[in-house]
Formats: C-alpha cells, structure tokens, sequence
DNA sequence: GGGTAGCACTCGGCACCTCTGAGTGCCAAT
DNA sequence: ATTGGCACTCAGAGGTGCCGAGTGCTACCC
C-alpha cells in the first residue's frame, strides 16, 4: 500500500470536496481523478486515511471529508502552488494605483481580496509604532480643549482631543508644536517616548502640567494597539452556500465585530509556507471559527511588515486560490505604500 | 363593525408577529390580548383588514400576518410611545461620555444602539460640508507630495495625498497654509468654494500651478459626498433567526457593503413621526431589502443635523422600541458632541 | 345592523412507511 | 498489494394518512 498513493487519495478528496461540497466516494474518487487503480483500493487507503485521522464520515454510508488535519498536510504538503491569472494581476495593479490616500488603498485592498477570493477579505491599518512620523499638530478646538494630530510617512492621520485644566497660552501652544516637531519628526514611533519624557523640563513651571498631559496622550496614542483599525469586505459571502455553513454565519459574524479578536488572530498567525499563514477550523483558539479558516500575510512598504491582510472562509475553502490572491494583493498593497 | 376595533386587531396581530414570528389566528388574537368579541366577530375584521390590504395569509390555513402597509399604518397610528428604561439610558450617557474623541464616539454608539435594539445599527460620520473649519495643515510626505489635512470643529480628520509637478519651495508651502487658514478658519465649509477660487492671484505666477492644485484638492475633499464614511455594528444579529429571515441575509450584507447604497437611503429618508424616520420593506427602493425596515434620525452638535444614525432589521421588527433607542441615542450623541 | 355560534372545508405539517442507491468493510481470489 | 464480489448500513426521497389550526359562510340572536 504506497504511502505515496494514499497522499494522492486525500489531495483528490479535498479537491473534490472544495468543489461539490459534497462527501466524496470512493466510486467518483477514481472516475474523476484519474487514479489508475480500483474503488476497493481506494477504500483502503480511505481506511488508512481515516485511521490516521485525515478524513472522517459523517455517517456511514455516506462518503469522506476531510478533517482540519487532513487539510493542515494538504495546505503544507500536497498543494500545488498557484499564480492568480495575467489579466487578474492587472487588474489589481491598476486598480490600486488609482487610489488617492491610504484610507482609499486599504479600502480598495480590502473590497478586492473579497472579489478575489469570495470569501471575507481582512485588512489591517499600517500600525503606528513601526511607521515613522512626519508631522505633528496641535489644534485647539475650544478654550480648553486641544487635539492632537499624529501624521505618519505612509499617510495615516490619528487624532485625539484632550481637555485641559485651565486655557493654555497661545505662544505656549505653539512653541510646544515647534519643539514637538523638532524632537519627533523623521523618528519611529516606537523610538518616541524616552525622548519625551524630557520634553517638559524645558518648559516654565506653570505650563509643565499642560505640556505632561500633551505628552501622555501622544504616548498612550502609540500604546494603544487595540486602536489598530481593521477593515472587511466581503461578509454577504459568508452567505453564499444556503446550506450547512448558514447556521455557522452568526458566530463569525460576532467574531468579525470584536475587532479585538481578530486583531489578535491576525498578529499570532506564524507565517510557515511561502510567507503566507494558514489557521484551519479548530487552530483557531476561538470557537465561533471552529468551522473558519483564515490565509494571512504581511504587508509593509519596505521589506519589514506593518500590517497584515488576509481571507477568512469556511474550512473548505480553495487554499491554493486564496493563498495566491492574498499574496498577490499583498504585494501590491506593498507597493502602493510605498510608492 | 367598528373601525376603531378594526385598528386595534391590527395592532395586536403586528405585537404579536412581532413577538412569536408565527401567523397569528384569530383564536390567539381574543385570548392574548383581551379583546372581548368572539374569534368569529375576529374572522370578520381580519377579512376586511385583509381586502384593505393591510395583512396577509402565507397560505389558506394559517394564522395573518401584516402587510408592509400594515406595518405602516401600525407605525404611523397605533404604535404607544415607547422610552428606554432609566438605567438604560444612564448607561448610554456614562457609555459616551467616556469617550476619547470622535471616532470614539461614533463607534461606541453604533455598538450601543446595535446592542440595544438587537438589530444592525449604522452611523454615519457627520458631514464635512456643513461642519466649520478649524485648521488646515499641509505636510511634505515626499518630495514632490503633499498632505493636505482638514481638521473641523467637531473633531472630523480628512486627509488627502496630492502629487505636484514640481518640488515646491518650502517658504511658498508655508505662506499658502498661513494664507489658507486665514481665509478658511472658522467658516463653514460649504462656504468655502468662493473665497478660494481667488487665492491662487496672490501668489507669483510660477507657483500658481501648485496653489491651484492644492485648492482644487481641497475642493474634491469637500464635494466628495460620496466619501462620507458610515460604521456598522450589529450585523451578527442578522442571523438571530435561523429560519425564514436567514435567506434574505446575503442580499442584505451585500447592500451593507455598499455605503453608496446605504448613504442614500439615510439622506432621503423623510422624517415623519417625531423626528424619526421609518422606511418599511418595499419602500426602501432597493430589492436587497424588500424584507427590512430601516429607522433613523438625524443627530448633530447644535440643533441642525449634520449627519444620521439608524437601525435595520427584518420588518417584523420591534418599531416602538427600535424607535426609542434611535432617538435617545441620537440625543445622546448630539450631547457629547457638543460638549 | 352588528355580533355570535356552528359547521363544513382547506391545507400545511408531522409521523410513519417503504424503497432506492450510494457507499462501506471484509473476504477470497489473483 | 490489488481487485471483484457481496452482504450490510443508512440517509434521503417519495408516498400516505391523519391531525389540528384556521378560515369563510350561513343562520341566528340582540
């Protein structure tokens, strides 16, 4: 009994399955596959694949499906890599070269993965802690209210207003935005915060408290991992098949709501095969995606990472797809940024 | 045969539809809600409410069930008054009152009014043109781009790239933002079409080009309706009935994803009742959402409404209590963003 | 004239049945 | 190791009959 057979019994049985939802058999397995051998060998390696815990029944006289490990080896080891198609390819460049602003590519990213993949499309904002700041504004709003503008090198804006104790002296205001400015720009965001901590000893005693209270609300700006954005698209996809998944759609759409969550989920994937992360149903540590798989990669203008995009769909997906569209709108978003 | 009994039949059927989601007959009518006739006397009003098109039999043996016009005129006439609960609302006013900044505001009350009505809830952003400017502020991102940030006096960040011909000389950068805000500042932004179209004059004729540039960005910014964001939260309730409503789910989705779409359904919505605006089923001229009913309500900082807020679900939904939610929302969130 | 009681009628849904066919596991033969 | 044959299992489709909810109608009462 080749091992190597019993490998190409299960690639058929997960391509079979992706394609017809349908538990397959041994009879359709050798007629659709051409695997020049019997029903009844086929069965025994079934027998085998099943034993090994790569594909289950979900009753007895019905047909296999694959289980999450069976697509865990088929993801790492069976899949042949594939390439989205010239005309697909550029289309992606095309359309995201006409973006206008960040908010504008994210979105455009985003709304094309789902089309690519129909499945739910991910994307998360460039974070603020790798990206490098370019300005930095101060604007009153009110007599004691002030608002904090962070802009960042690849074109992300972040604000916040805070109130203070008493109405700050105008020319304070502005020397602070200067000396701000002067300290900050061109750095890493991460690089920021032992430098301000200096920051409000150059100032008079009087605007000490105000300048503190500016200095920790830029700081807990870059602290906040969970203001990180996320961005879908695609959830009507979710509803494609009327049948099994439709009951599993309200977990994940819960899922997809907690932003938290997915943050999480994103950031944890360990990237293994070619870049791309793959989790599958239960590697999820969630239970409303128990029945989800999720394909991730980075993006980043130069090389290094600062965010992630991916596809989220049911377990039976098709990976070698979605893996080849999530890299590929990766590197273009890459490129975009960068640009 | 009493018109006013008639009404009231009709609004015990849509309370009860509303509650059970299962035609209701005329014996459950009598017994469940007090009515002191007979089922037969029942029978007879529900046939004349059925001739006036106001509810409707599934099939020859079942219970009724209202009719979109039905809904309407329930909505329009019969429906009492609802108010949230004290600590409901002490909840939303603590809830929002916490909040960092607008975006932050925004998103805390489209999760609160998803959770209150158990429906999607949506939020749109307020509206650039009728907001005043509080400052503009033009950053070099690279050479030859600029970003042309806006910032309004109730907290709304946009943002812009531009790519310019030319590398523009800094001074002439700096000249142009001082000259921009002082023209801008504190004006409205619908008004600022007119006094920018002069400002390229004032500036020697070599950097005509890029002061022109820079306005009709600005312009762009402030024309493009279209880009007026909207936040959802609350699609997972979509799926809260396994049954008949999860077939209309994926249409609905899709039409979510639309902002376009959804955009414009909020701005026409007339609003009739109370400040409230209520589109039921067919009326919402998108065949996406030929099952769904939408509520919404204009909020905005001092009286005037700058943008909208609202809550979607199946028609059989809950209207007097949706209602009230939309409304002390809304209010709430006017509240804070005046403050 | 409006309300009521009684009655015949309709029809969806449920329980029950059978039958079919897909699919399996095992065994003996190659 | 592979294969054909065979007995076995079982979900799902299709058919039947019954029940009960609900109706519309008509005759009757106040």
């Amino acid at each position: 009994m080749s091992e190597e057979r019993r490998l190409q019994v299960l690639r058929a049985i997960v391509d079979d399955y992706v394609q017809t939802h349908e538990p397959v058999g041994s009879r359709v397995l050798v007629e659709r596959h051409g695997l020049a051998v019997s029903p009844a060998t086929i069965r025994n390696d079934m027998a085998a694949l099943e034993e090994a815990g790569l594909i289950q029944q979900p009753h007895t006289s019905a047909g296999r499906i694959p289980t999450d490990k069976g697509y865990r080896l088929f993801v790492d080891r069976l899949s042949t890599v594939k390439h989205v198609s010239t005309p697909e390819r550029r289309a992606i460049q095309t359309l995201l070269e006409g973006a206008v602003d960040l908010d504008d590519v994210v979105d455009r990213s985003v709304r094309l993965l789902a089309q690519l993949t129909h499945q739910v499309a991910v994307v998360q904002y460039p974070s603020l802690r790798r990206s490098t700041l370019r300005h930095l504004e101060l604007v009153p709003l009110g007599p004691t209210r002030v608002l904090v503008v962070l802009i960042t090198d690849n074109g992300r804006v972040e604000q916040r207003a805070l109130e203070l104790d008493r109405a700050p002296d105008p020319s304070v205001v502005a020397e602070l935005r200067a000396r701000l400015n002067a300290l900050a720009s061109g750095r890493r965001l991460a690089e920021l915060q032992p430098i301000l901590a200096d920051l409000p000893a150059a100032f008079p005693l009087d605007d000490q408290a105000m300048v503190r209270t500016v200095v920790r609300v830029v700081e807990e700006t870059l602290a906040e991992d969970s203001e990180e954005r996320i961005v879908l698209a695609g959830t009507a996809n979710l509803a494609r098949f009327r049948d099994d998944f439709s009951s599993t759609i309200r977990p994940v759409l819960e899922a997809l709501e907690e932003q938290v969550v997915l943050l999480g989920l994103l950031t944890e994937m360990a990237e293994d095969s070619g870049g791309v992360a793959v989790r599958i149903g239960h590697e999820n540590l969630h239970e409303g995606l128990a029945e989800t798989s999720i394909v991730a990669t980075g993006y980043g203008s130069d090389g290094d990472t600062v965010a992630r995009i991916g596809a989220l769909g049911p377990t039976r997906m098709d990976y070698p797809g979605t893996i080849a569209a999530v890299r590929a709108v990766a590197r273009y978003l890459s490129r975009a940024l960068a640009g």
